[in-house]
DNA sequence: CGTATTGTTGAGCGTAGTCAAAGTTAGTGG
DNA sequence: CCACTAACTTTGACTACGCTCAACAATACG
Protein backbone atom coordinates (compact mmCIF):
# COMPACT_ATOMS: atom_id res chain seq x y z
CA UNK A 1 0.00 0.00 0.00
CA UNK A 2 2.51 2.39 1.24
CA UNK A 3 5.27 1.68 -1.33
CA UNK A 4 2.27 1.02 -4.18
CA UNK A 5 3.88 4.16 -6.13
CA UNK A 6 7.53 1.74 -6.60
CA UNK A 7 5.36 -1.00 -7.61
CA UNK A 8 4.07 0.77 -10.92
CA UNK A 9 6.62 -1.00 -13.02
CA UNK A 10 6.18 -4.24 -11.34
CA UNK A 11 4.80 -7.41 -13.05
CA UNK A 12 2.87 -9.20 -10.78
CA UNK A 13 2.37 -12.43 -12.71
CA UNK A 14 6.13 -12.91 -13.11
CA UNK A 15 7.59 -16.45 -12.12
CA UNK A 16 10.20 -13.94 -9.75
CA UNK A 17 7.20 -11.61 -8.65
CA UNK A 18 7.73 -13.27 -5.23
CA UNK A 19 11.37 -12.54 -5.02
CA UNK A 20 11.40 -8.92 -6.50
CA UNK A 21 8.30 -7.96 -3.70
CA UNK A 22 10.30 -9.42 -1.27
CA UNK A 23 12.97 -7.52 -2.00
CA UNK A 24 11.46 -4.65 -2.64
CA UNK A 25 9.82 -4.25 0.62
CA UNK A 26 13.34 -3.42 2.43
CA UNK A 27 15.19 -0.96 -0.51
CA UNK A 28 13.52 0.22 -3.44
CA UNK A 29 14.62 -1.25 -6.50
CA UNK A 30 15.00 0.47 -9.88
CA UNK A 31 12.81 0.00 -12.68
CA UNK A 32 16.40 -1.17 -14.21
CA UNK A 33 16.78 -3.67 -11.57
CA UNK A 34 13.28 -5.06 -12.15
CA UNK A 35 13.40 -5.70 -15.88
CA UNK A 36 16.88 -7.48 -15.32
CA UNK A 37 15.59 -9.71 -12.71
CA UNK A 38 12.51 -10.16 -14.93
CA UNK A 39 15.05 -10.92 -17.43
CA UNK A 40 16.91 -14.01 -15.69
CA UNK A 41 16.45 -17.23 -17.43
CA UNK A 42 14.69 -19.00 -15.24
CA UNK A 43 12.31 -22.30 -14.78
CA UNK A 44 9.38 -23.08 -12.83
CA UNK A 45 9.44 -26.58 -11.25
CA UNK A 46 7.40 -28.82 -8.82
CA UNK A 47 8.44 -31.00 -6.11
CA UNK A 48 6.25 -34.18 -4.35
CA UNK A 49 6.60 -33.96 -0.42
CA UNK A 50 10.18 -35.42 0.33
CA UNK A 51 11.83 -34.78 -2.56
CA UNK A 52 15.79 -34.16 -2.71
CA UNK A 53 15.96 -30.17 -4.46
CA UNK A 54 19.75 -30.22 -3.36
CA UNK A 55 22.21 -32.81 -2.75
CA UNK A 56 25.06 -32.80 0.00
CA UNK A 57 28.48 -33.08 -2.41
CA UNK A 58 26.55 -32.12 -5.75
CA UNK A 59 27.51 -29.32 -7.61
CA UNK A 60 24.53 -27.66 -8.73
CA UNK A 61 24.49 -25.51 -11.40
CA UNK A 62 21.11 -23.64 -10.11
CA UNK A 63 19.96 -21.72 -7.31
CA UNK A 64 16.24 -22.14 -6.22
CA UNK A 65 13.65 -20.13 -5.06
CA UNK A 66 10.77 -21.32 -3.32
CA UNK A 67 7.90 -20.37 -4.87
CA UNK A 68 5.25 -22.07 -2.71
CA UNK A 69 5.90 -24.74 0.18
CA UNK A 70 8.34 -25.34 2.57
CA UNK A 71 11.91 -27.07 2.61
CA UNK A 72 14.38 -27.56 4.97
CA UNK A 73 18.31 -27.69 4.87
CA UNK A 74 19.60 -30.72 6.79
CA UNK A 75 23.21 -32.91 6.99
CA UNK A 76 23.81 -36.40 7.96
CA UNK A 77 26.74 -37.40 10.06
CA UNK A 78 28.66 -40.47 10.06
CA UNK A 79 26.31 -42.40 12.55
CA UNK A 80 23.25 -41.44 10.49
CA UNK A 81 21.93 -38.64 12.48
CA UNK A 82 20.48 -36.10 10.72
CA UNK A 83 20.86 -32.17 11.91
CA UNK A 84 18.07 -30.22 10.25
CA UNK A 85 19.80 -26.50 9.50
CA UNK A 86 16.83 -24.35 8.56
CA UNK A 87 13.60 -24.36 7.50
CA UNK A 88 12.45 -22.11 4.50
CA UNK A 89 8.79 -20.65 3.48
CA UNK A 90 8.15 -18.93 0.08
CA UNK A 91 9.89 -16.05 -1.50
CA UNK A 92 13.34 -17.66 0.21
CA UNK A 93 16.27 -18.71 -1.62
CA UNK A 94 16.82 -22.39 -0.08
CA UNK A 95 20.81 -22.54 -1.79
CA UNK A 96 22.07 -18.90 -2.38
CA UNK A 97 25.09 -20.29 -0.94
CA UNK A 98 25.43 -22.54 -4.18
CA UNK A 99 26.03 -19.58 -6.26
CA UNK A 100 29.72 -19.40 -5.02
CA UNK A 101 30.58 -22.23 -3.04
CA UNK A 102 31.60 -25.47 -5.18
CA UNK A 103 30.08 -27.90 -4.24
CA UNK A 104 26.91 -28.51 -1.40
CA UNK A 105 27.95 -29.06 2.20
CA UNK A 106 24.53 -29.89 3.16
CA UNK A 107 20.85 -31.59 1.57
CA UNK A 108 18.04 -29.55 0.81
CA UNK A 109 14.50 -31.35 0.76
CA UNK A 110 10.83 -30.01 0.46
CA UNK A 111 8.57 -30.62 3.52
CA UNK A 112 5.03 -30.80 1.38
CA UNK A 113 4.92 -30.56 -1.98
CA UNK A 114 6.51 -27.50 -3.64
CA UNK A 115 6.90 -25.02 -6.83
CA UNK A 116 10.28 -23.93 -7.30
CA UNK A 117 11.85 -21.32 -9.85
CA UNK A 118 15.24 -22.65 -10.83
CA UNK A 119 18.25 -19.85 -11.75
CA UNK A 120 21.26 -20.15 -13.40
CA UNK A 121 24.08 -19.47 -10.89
CA UNK A 122 25.90 -17.68 -13.55
CA UNK A 123 23.11 -15.64 -14.24
CA UNK A 124 23.06 -14.86 -10.63
CA UNK A 125 26.74 -13.84 -10.09
CA UNK A 126 26.38 -11.80 -13.12
CA UNK A 127 23.43 -9.85 -12.10
CA UNK A 128 24.96 -9.07 -8.59
CA UNK A 129 28.26 -7.80 -10.31
CA UNK A 130 26.02 -5.38 -12.97
CA UNK A 131 23.76 -4.57 -10.64
CA UNK A 132 24.91 -3.41 -7.31
CA UNK A 133 21.42 -2.75 -5.64
CA UNK A 134 20.66 -6.68 -6.17
CA UNK A 135 23.91 -7.87 -5.25
CA UNK A 136 23.51 -6.01 -1.94
CA UNK A 137 20.23 -7.51 -1.71
CA UNK A 138 21.84 -11.27 -2.45
CA UNK A 139 24.59 -10.36 0.57
CA UNK A 140 21.82 -9.25 2.96
CA UNK A 141 19.91 -13.08 1.99
CA UNK A 142 23.05 -14.30 3.02
CA UNK A 143 23.41 -12.30 6.36
CA UNK A 144 19.87 -12.45 7.45
CA UNK A 145 20.60 -16.30 6.91
CA UNK A 146 23.64 -16.31 9.07
CA UNK A 147 21.43 -14.47 11.40
CA UNK A 148 19.59 -17.20 11.97
CA UNK A 149 22.06 -20.03 11.93
CA UNK A 150 23.29 -17.62 14.90
CA UNK A 151 20.14 -17.83 16.83
CA UNK A 152 20.06 -21.85 16.44
CA UNK A 153 23.67 -22.31 17.39
CA UNK A 154 22.20 -20.36 20.69
CA UNK A 155 19.53 -22.66 20.87
CA UNK A 156 20.98 -26.00 20.27
CA UNK A 157 23.88 -25.25 23.27
CA UNK A 158 22.29 -23.51 25.57
CA UNK A 159 18.86 -23.71 26.05
CA UNK A 160 16.75 -26.86 27.39
CA UNK A 161 14.21 -28.96 25.31
CA UNK A 162 11.42 -26.81 26.19
CA UNK A 163 12.93 -23.67 25.11
CA UNK A 164 14.23 -24.37 22.03
CA UNK A 165 10.97 -26.22 20.84
CA UNK A 166 9.30 -22.53 21.80
CA UNK A 167 11.78 -20.46 20.01
CA UNK A 168 11.75 -22.48 16.93
CA UNK A 169 7.89 -22.26 17.36
CA UNK A 170 8.35 -18.56 17.87
CA UNK A 171 10.82 -18.24 15.10
CA UNK A 172 8.57 -20.19 12.28
CA UNK A 173 5.70 -17.63 13.44
CA UNK A 174 7.18 -14.59 13.45
CA UNK A 175 8.49 -15.20 9.85
CA UNK A 176 5.42 -16.42 8.31
CA UNK A 177 3.87 -13.62 10.30
CA UNK A 178 6.37 -11.10 8.34
CA UNK A 179 5.19 -12.88 5.21
CA UNK A 180 1.67 -13.04 4.83
CA UNK A 181 -0.36 -10.87 6.11
CA UNK A 182 -1.14 -13.68 9.05
CA UNK A 183 -3.35 -12.26 11.80
CA UNK A 184 -5.05 -15.17 14.06
CA UNK A 185 -2.28 -17.16 15.32
CA UNK A 186 -3.06 -20.02 13.67
CA UNK A 187 -0.26 -21.85 10.92
CA UNK A 188 0.72 -24.41 8.29
CA UNK A 189 3.26 -25.83 10.22
CA UNK A 190 4.84 -28.88 8.26
CA UNK A 191 7.22 -30.69 10.55
CA UNK A 192 7.08 -33.88 11.94
CA UNK A 193 7.77 -34.48 15.63
CA UNK A 194 10.78 -36.35 14.31
CA UNK A 195 11.60 -32.95 12.14
CA UNK A 196 11.28 -31.08 14.69
CA UNK A 197 13.62 -32.67 17.41
CA UNK A 198 16.13 -33.52 13.99
CA UNK A 199 15.68 -29.49 14.14
CA UNK A 200 16.32 -29.26 17.99
CA UNK A 201 18.92 -31.78 18.85
CA UNK A 202 15.86 -34.40 20.26
CA UNK A 203 14.53 -37.62 19.92
CA UNK A 204 11.27 -38.01 18.27
CA UNK A 205 10.00 -38.95 22.04
CA UNK A 206 11.53 -36.67 24.14
CA UNK A 207 9.99 -33.50 21.79
CA UNK A 208 6.66 -35.71 21.77
CA UNK A 209 6.88 -35.21 25.52
CA UNK A 210 7.38 -31.69 25.20
CA UNK A 211 4.66 -30.79 22.94
CA UNK A 212 2.66 -32.32 25.44
CA UNK A 213 3.47 -30.24 28.21
CA UNK A 214 3.49 -27.27 25.75
CA UNK A 215 0.01 -28.29 24.94
CA UNK A 216 -1.01 -28.81 28.61
CA UNK A 217 0.16 -25.55 29.35
CA UNK A 218 -2.14 -24.17 26.88
CA UNK A 219 0.45 -22.48 25.04
CA UNK A 220 0.03 -24.19 21.67
CA UNK A 221 -2.34 -26.37 19.56
CA UNK A 222 -0.66 -28.55 17.65
CA UNK A 223 -2.12 -31.27 15.13
CA UNK A 224 -1.64 -32.86 11.96
CA UNK A 225 0.06 -29.73 9.98
CA UNK A 226 -1.53 -27.14 11.57
CA UNK A 227 -0.56 -24.89 14.43
CA UNK A 228 -2.14 -22.87 16.74
CA UNK A 229 -0.07 -20.71 19.05
CA UNK A 230 -3.05 -19.91 21.85
CA UNK A 231 -0.73 -17.58 24.53
CA UNK A 232 2.01 -15.75 21.96
CA UNK A 233 3.92 -13.64 25.02
CA UNK A 234 4.39 -16.78 27.20
CA UNK A 235 5.52 -18.98 24.43
CA UNK A 236 8.00 -16.28 23.35
CA UNK A 237 8.91 -16.08 27.54
CA UNK A 238 8.99 -20.28 27.27
CA UNK A 239 11.41 -20.04 24.46
CA UNK A 240 13.34 -16.71 25.18
CA UNK A 241 12.53 -15.13 21.94
CA UNK A 242 13.15 -12.09 20.94
CA UNK A 243 13.21 -11.16 17.34
CA UNK A 244 16.13 -8.96 17.18
CA UNK A 245 18.02 -11.04 15.33
CA UNK A 246 15.25 -11.51 12.31
CA UNK A 247 16.65 -7.57 11.30
CA UNK A 248 13.35 -6.78 10.24
CA UNK A 249 14.11 -3.63 9.37
CA UNK A 250 17.08 -4.22 7.87
CA UNK A 251 17.88 -2.26 4.33
CA UNK B 1 54.97 -18.25 -5.27
CA UNK B 2 52.73 -19.17 -7.94
CA UNK B 3 50.99 -16.19 -7.55
CA UNK B 4 53.74 -14.10 -7.60
CA UNK B 5 52.71 -12.29 -10.78
CA UNK B 6 49.86 -11.26 -9.34
CA UNK B 7 51.44 -9.70 -6.29
CA UNK B 8 53.96 -7.67 -8.54
CA UNK B 9 51.26 -4.12 -7.70
CA UNK B 10 50.84 -5.09 -4.45
CA UNK B 11 51.72 -2.77 -1.14
CA UNK B 12 53.15 -5.30 1.49
CA UNK B 13 53.31 -3.04 4.44
CA UNK B 14 49.87 -1.54 4.23
CA UNK B 15 47.62 -2.03 6.92
CA UNK B 16 44.95 -4.10 4.84
CA UNK B 17 47.46 -6.24 3.09
CA UNK B 18 46.35 -9.34 4.84
CA UNK B 19 43.34 -8.87 3.71
CA UNK B 20 44.40 -7.83 -0.07
CA UNK B 21 46.41 -11.39 -0.09
CA UNK B 22 43.52 -13.26 1.77
CA UNK B 23 41.13 -11.96 -1.20
CA UNK B 24 43.69 -12.48 -3.46
CA UNK B 25 43.92 -15.86 -2.66
CA UNK B 26 41.00 -17.31 -4.35
CA UNK B 27 40.34 -15.38 -7.25
CA UNK B 28 43.19 -12.78 -8.39
CA UNK B 29 42.14 -8.85 -7.79
CA UNK B 30 42.85 -6.56 -10.84
CA UNK B 31 45.28 -3.83 -9.91
CA UNK B 32 42.79 -1.23 -9.87
CA UNK B 33 40.71 -3.73 -7.20
CA UNK B 34 43.58 -3.51 -5.09
CA UNK B 35 44.31 0.32 -4.92
CA UNK B 36 40.78 0.95 -4.35
CA UNK B 37 41.11 -1.18 -1.55
CA UNK B 38 44.56 0.36 -0.19
CA UNK B 39 42.44 3.84 -0.62
CA UNK B 40 39.75 2.90 2.21
CA UNK B 41 40.06 4.90 5.30
CA UNK B 42 40.65 2.82 7.92
CA UNK B 43 42.62 2.68 11.33
CA UNK B 44 44.46 0.81 13.45
CA UNK B 45 43.58 -0.21 16.96
CA UNK B 46 44.70 -2.45 19.35
CA UNK B 47 42.77 -3.74 22.17
CA UNK B 48 43.89 -5.69 25.49
CA UNK B 49 42.44 -9.03 26.22
CA UNK B 50 39.24 -10.09 27.13
CA UNK B 51 38.12 -5.95 25.56
CA UNK B 52 35.00 -5.71 23.73
CA UNK B 53 35.20 -4.82 20.04
CA UNK B 54 31.43 -5.04 19.65
CA UNK B 55 28.82 -4.85 21.78
CA UNK B 56 25.13 -7.00 21.39
CA UNK B 57 22.38 -4.15 20.79
CA UNK B 58 25.15 -0.95 19.23
CA UNK B 59 24.90 0.32 15.99
CA UNK B 60 28.50 0.31 14.47
CA UNK B 61 29.54 2.03 12.08
CA UNK B 62 32.88 0.86 11.52
CA UNK B 63 33.88 -2.99 10.34
CA UNK B 64 36.72 -5.16 11.98
CA UNK B 65 39.42 -6.73 10.66
CA UNK B 66 41.23 -8.70 12.67
CA UNK B 67 45.30 -7.88 11.87
CA UNK B 68 46.83 -10.31 15.13
CA UNK B 69 45.39 -12.12 17.84
CA UNK B 70 42.31 -13.83 18.35
CA UNK B 71 38.67 -12.88 18.49
CA UNK B 72 35.42 -14.76 19.57
CA UNK B 73 31.53 -13.78 18.88
CA UNK B 74 28.99 -14.68 21.47
CA UNK B 75 25.47 -14.17 22.64
CA UNK B 76 23.99 -14.02 26.29
CA UNK B 77 20.55 -15.74 27.30
CA UNK B 78 18.47 -14.37 29.36
CA UNK B 79 19.64 -16.64 32.66
CA UNK B 80 22.71 -15.41 31.65
CA UNK B 81 24.31 -18.39 29.95
CA UNK B 82 27.16 -18.00 27.32
CA UNK B 83 26.92 -19.75 23.86
CA UNK B 84 29.99 -18.50 21.91
CA UNK B 85 29.02 -18.35 18.23
CA UNK B 86 32.92 -18.37 16.33
CA UNK B 87 36.35 -17.77 16.60
CA UNK B 88 38.32 -15.92 14.47
CA UNK B 89 41.55 -15.85 13.87
CA UNK B 90 44.22 -12.86 12.01
CA UNK B 91 43.22 -11.47 8.30
CA UNK B 92 39.42 -12.66 8.85
CA UNK B 93 36.66 -9.33 9.72
CA UNK B 94 35.09 -10.07 12.90
CA UNK B 95 31.29 -8.31 12.25
CA UNK B 96 31.42 -7.87 8.45
CA UNK B 97 27.23 -8.32 9.25
CA UNK B 98 27.10 -5.12 10.20
CA UNK B 99 27.98 -3.65 7.24
CA UNK B 100 24.49 -3.83 5.91
CA UNK B 101 22.61 -5.05 9.13
CA UNK B 102 21.55 -2.05 11.16
CA UNK B 103 22.45 -3.41 15.25
CA UNK B 104 24.74 -5.77 16.16
CA UNK B 105 23.05 -8.77 17.10
CA UNK B 106 25.84 -10.69 19.20
CA UNK B 107 28.60 -9.63 20.85
CA UNK B 108 32.56 -9.52 19.76
CA UNK B 109 35.55 -9.70 22.48
CA UNK B 110 39.39 -10.39 21.98
CA UNK B 111 41.06 -13.48 23.44
CA UNK B 112 44.31 -12.26 24.25
CA UNK B 113 45.94 -8.76 23.19
CA UNK B 114 44.81 -8.06 19.16
CA UNK B 115 45.20 -5.68 16.97
CA UNK B 116 42.71 -4.54 14.40
CA UNK B 117 41.90 -2.29 11.15
CA UNK B 118 38.44 0.06 11.63
CA UNK B 119 37.14 0.69 8.39
CA UNK B 120 33.51 2.78 8.18
CA UNK B 121 31.16 0.29 7.07
CA UNK B 122 29.68 3.05 4.27
CA UNK B 123 33.11 2.93 2.34
CA UNK B 124 32.41 -1.19 2.66
CA UNK B 125 29.51 -0.77 0.92
CA UNK B 126 30.09 1.91 -1.44
CA UNK B 127 33.10 -0.04 -2.64
CA UNK B 128 31.29 -3.50 -2.94
CA UNK B 129 28.98 -1.65 -5.33
CA UNK B 130 31.71 -0.14 -7.58
CA UNK B 131 34.27 -2.89 -7.52
CA UNK B 132 32.15 -6.22 -8.37
CA UNK B 133 34.88 -8.62 -7.62
CA UNK B 134 35.39 -6.83 -4.10
CA UNK B 135 31.54 -7.53 -3.74
CA UNK B 136 31.97 -10.67 -4.45
CA UNK B 137 34.60 -11.28 -2.36
CA UNK B 138 33.02 -10.00 0.50
CA UNK B 139 29.67 -12.10 -0.25
CA UNK B 140 31.92 -14.94 -0.17
CA UNK B 141 33.55 -13.89 3.05
CA UNK B 142 29.33 -13.90 4.83
CA UNK B 143 28.83 -17.08 3.38
CA UNK B 144 31.42 -19.02 4.04
CA UNK B 145 31.15 -17.77 7.76
CA UNK B 146 27.30 -19.02 7.34
CA UNK B 147 28.74 -22.41 6.18
CA UNK B 148 31.01 -23.00 9.38
CA UNK B 149 27.75 -22.12 11.51
CA UNK B 150 25.97 -24.41 9.71
CA UNK B 151 28.78 -27.16 11.16
CA UNK B 152 28.49 -25.99 14.78
CA UNK B 153 24.48 -26.25 14.84
CA UNK B 154 25.35 -29.82 13.40
CA UNK B 155 28.10 -29.72 16.03
CA UNK B 156 25.71 -29.04 19.04
CA UNK B 157 23.19 -30.66 17.70
CA UNK B 158 24.01 -34.25 17.21
CA UNK B 159 27.11 -34.87 18.48
CA UNK B 160 28.53 -35.95 22.04
CA UNK B 161 31.27 -33.95 24.08
CA UNK B 162 34.16 -35.53 22.65
CA UNK B 163 33.07 -35.79 18.89
CA UNK B 164 32.25 -31.79 19.88
CA UNK B 165 35.52 -30.92 21.77
CA UNK B 166 37.69 -32.65 19.27
CA UNK B 167 35.51 -31.20 16.10
CA UNK B 168 36.38 -27.31 17.20
CA UNK B 169 40.44 -28.52 18.20
CA UNK B 170 39.86 -29.85 13.80
CA UNK B 171 38.79 -27.08 12.36
CA UNK B 172 40.91 -24.18 14.45
CA UNK B 173 43.80 -25.98 13.73
CA UNK B 174 42.37 -26.29 9.82
CA UNK B 175 41.95 -22.70 9.56
CA UNK B 176 45.53 -21.44 11.44
CA UNK B 177 47.07 -24.23 8.67
CA UNK B 178 45.70 -22.65 6.10
CA UNK B 179 46.56 -18.91 7.13
CA UNK B 180 50.28 -19.65 7.95
CA UNK B 181 52.78 -22.46 6.41
CA UNK B 182 52.03 -24.14 9.73
CA UNK B 183 53.40 -27.66 9.69
CA UNK B 184 54.44 -29.60 13.16
CA UNK B 185 51.27 -29.59 14.69
CA UNK B 186 51.49 -26.86 17.30
CA UNK B 187 48.97 -24.21 17.33
CA UNK B 188 48.47 -21.10 19.91
CA UNK B 189 45.54 -22.61 21.32
CA UNK B 190 43.70 -18.70 23.36
CA UNK B 191 40.79 -20.95 24.59
CA UNK B 192 40.29 -21.28 28.12
CA UNK B 193 38.26 -24.37 29.37
CA UNK B 194 35.32 -22.52 30.44
CA UNK B 195 35.23 -20.82 26.92
CA UNK B 196 35.74 -24.03 25.14
CA UNK B 197 32.85 -25.36 27.22
CA UNK B 198 30.78 -22.02 25.95
CA UNK B 199 31.90 -22.90 22.23
CA UNK B 200 30.39 -26.12 22.59
CA UNK B 201 27.66 -26.25 24.70
CA UNK B 202 29.40 -27.90 27.87
CA UNK B 203 30.12 -26.97 31.09
CA UNK B 204 33.65 -26.18 32.24
CA UNK B 205 34.18 -29.03 34.53
CA UNK B 206 32.78 -31.36 31.74
CA UNK B 207 35.21 -30.14 29.05
CA UNK B 208 37.90 -30.44 31.65
CA UNK B 209 36.85 -34.37 31.69
CA UNK B 210 36.89 -35.06 28.56
CA UNK B 211 39.80 -32.56 27.86
CA UNK B 212 41.27 -35.35 29.93
CA UNK B 213 40.09 -38.13 28.05
CA UNK B 214 41.58 -36.83 24.99
CA UNK B 215 45.07 -36.23 26.31
CA UNK B 216 44.93 -39.92 27.80
CA UNK B 217 44.07 -41.64 24.35
CA UNK B 218 47.08 -39.78 23.03
CA UNK B 219 45.18 -37.37 20.60
CA UNK B 220 46.69 -34.10 21.86
CA UNK B 221 48.82 -32.09 24.41
CA UNK B 222 46.75 -29.06 25.61
CA UNK B 223 48.20 -27.12 28.18
CA UNK B 224 48.68 -23.38 29.13
CA UNK B 225 47.99 -21.41 25.87
CA UNK B 226 49.35 -24.15 23.86
CA UNK B 227 47.92 -27.08 21.72
CA UNK B 228 49.49 -29.89 20.24
CA UNK B 229 47.90 -32.37 18.24
CA UNK B 230 49.43 -35.31 18.63
CA UNK B 231 47.61 -37.82 15.85
CA UNK B 232 45.41 -35.58 13.42
CA UNK B 233 43.96 -38.68 11.73
CA UNK B 234 42.43 -39.96 15.30
CA UNK B 235 41.07 -36.99 15.80
CA UNK B 236 39.57 -36.39 13.08
CA UNK B 237 37.50 -39.69 13.20
CA UNK B 238 36.70 -39.15 16.71
CA UNK B 239 35.58 -35.80 15.91
CA UNK B 240 33.74 -36.59 12.62
CA UNK B 241 35.70 -34.07 11.07
CA UNK B 242 35.28 -33.37 7.29
CA UNK B 243 36.62 -30.12 6.20
CA UNK B 244 34.83 -30.21 2.88
CA UNK B 245 32.49 -27.34 4.57
CA UNK B 246 35.59 -24.58 5.15
CA UNK B 247 35.04 -24.65 1.10
CA UNK B 248 39.04 -24.13 0.50
CA UNK B 249 39.15 -24.39 -2.98
CA UNK B 250 35.90 -21.46 -3.21
CA UNK B 251 36.67 -19.05 -5.75
C1' DC C 1 54.81 -12.71 46.79
C1' DG C 2 49.96 -12.57 47.08
C1' DT C 3 45.73 -12.86 44.65
C1' DA C 4 42.70 -13.85 40.91
C1' DT C 5 41.98 -16.94 37.40
C1' DT C 6 42.04 -21.38 35.64
C1' DG C 7 42.16 -26.28 36.09
C1' DT C 8 40.94 -30.68 38.67
C1' DT C 9 38.36 -33.90 41.50
C1' DG C 10 34.26 -36.15 43.77
C1' DA C 11 29.46 -37.21 44.88
C1' DG C 12 24.86 -36.99 43.65
C1' DC C 13 21.25 -35.68 40.49
C1' DG C 14 18.29 -34.77 36.49
C1' DT C 15 17.35 -34.10 31.66
C1' DA C 16 17.14 -36.35 27.75
C1' DG C 17 18.25 -40.86 25.35
C1' DT C 18 17.17 -45.84 24.32
C1' DC C 19 14.38 -49.54 23.32
C1' DA C 20 10.18 -51.58 22.61
C1' DA C 21 5.36 -51.79 21.96
C1' DA C 22 0.83 -50.07 21.19
C1' DG C 23 -2.28 -46.60 19.39
C1' DT C 24 -3.55 -43.32 15.84
C1' DT C 25 -3.71 -41.04 11.51
C1' DA C 26 -3.09 -40.59 6.70
C1' DG C 27 -2.38 -42.49 2.28
C1' DT C 28 -3.01 -46.19 -1.21
C1' DG C 29 -4.88 -49.64 -3.91
C1' DG C 30 -8.37 -53.15 -4.66
C1' DC D 1 -15.53 -46.95 -0.33
C1' DC D 2 -13.28 -49.79 2.51
C1' DA D 3 -9.29 -52.44 3.79
C1' DC D 4 -4.72 -52.42 4.24
C1' DT D 5 -0.37 -50.42 5.04
C1' DA D 6 2.94 -47.16 6.10
C1' DA D 7 3.97 -43.20 8.62
C1' DC D 8 3.48 -40.80 12.64
C1' DT D 9 2.38 -40.27 17.64
C1' DT D 10 2.12 -41.84 22.29
C1' DT D 11 3.37 -44.51 26.38
C1' DG D 12 6.40 -46.96 29.82
C1' DA D 13 10.60 -48.70 31.94
C1' DC D 14 15.21 -48.19 32.22
C1' DT D 15 19.76 -45.97 31.25
C1' DA D 16 23.36 -42.64 30.80
C1' DC D 17 25.52 -38.41 29.57
C1' DG D 18 26.37 -34.31 31.14
C1' DC D 19 25.06 -30.87 35.02
C1' DT D 20 25.36 -29.02 39.80
C1' DC D 21 27.63 -27.86 43.75
C1' DA D 22 31.57 -27.64 46.40
C1' DA D 23 36.20 -27.95 47.55
C1' DC D 24 40.91 -27.91 46.43
C1' DA D 25 45.22 -27.48 43.39
C1' DA D 26 47.89 -25.25 40.10
C1' DT D 27 49.06 -21.57 37.28
C1' DA D 28 49.45 -16.80 35.71
C1' DC D 29 49.92 -12.21 36.68
C1' DG D 30 50.53 -7.75 38.85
Amino acid sequence: VILAFRETYLTEDHLLAPLIRRWNGRAALSEEDVRAIEALPCNRRSFPRNAYVVREGSAPHNCTLLLSGFAYRHKIIRDGARQILSIHIASEFVDLQNCLLGHADHSVQTLGPAEVALIPKAALVALSASHPAIGRAMWLDTLLDAAIFREWVVNLGRRDAKARIAHLICELAARMDANGPAGDGTYHFPLTQEQLGDATGLTSVHTNRILQTLRREGLINLRSHSLEVLDPERLRAVGDFNDSYLHRNAA
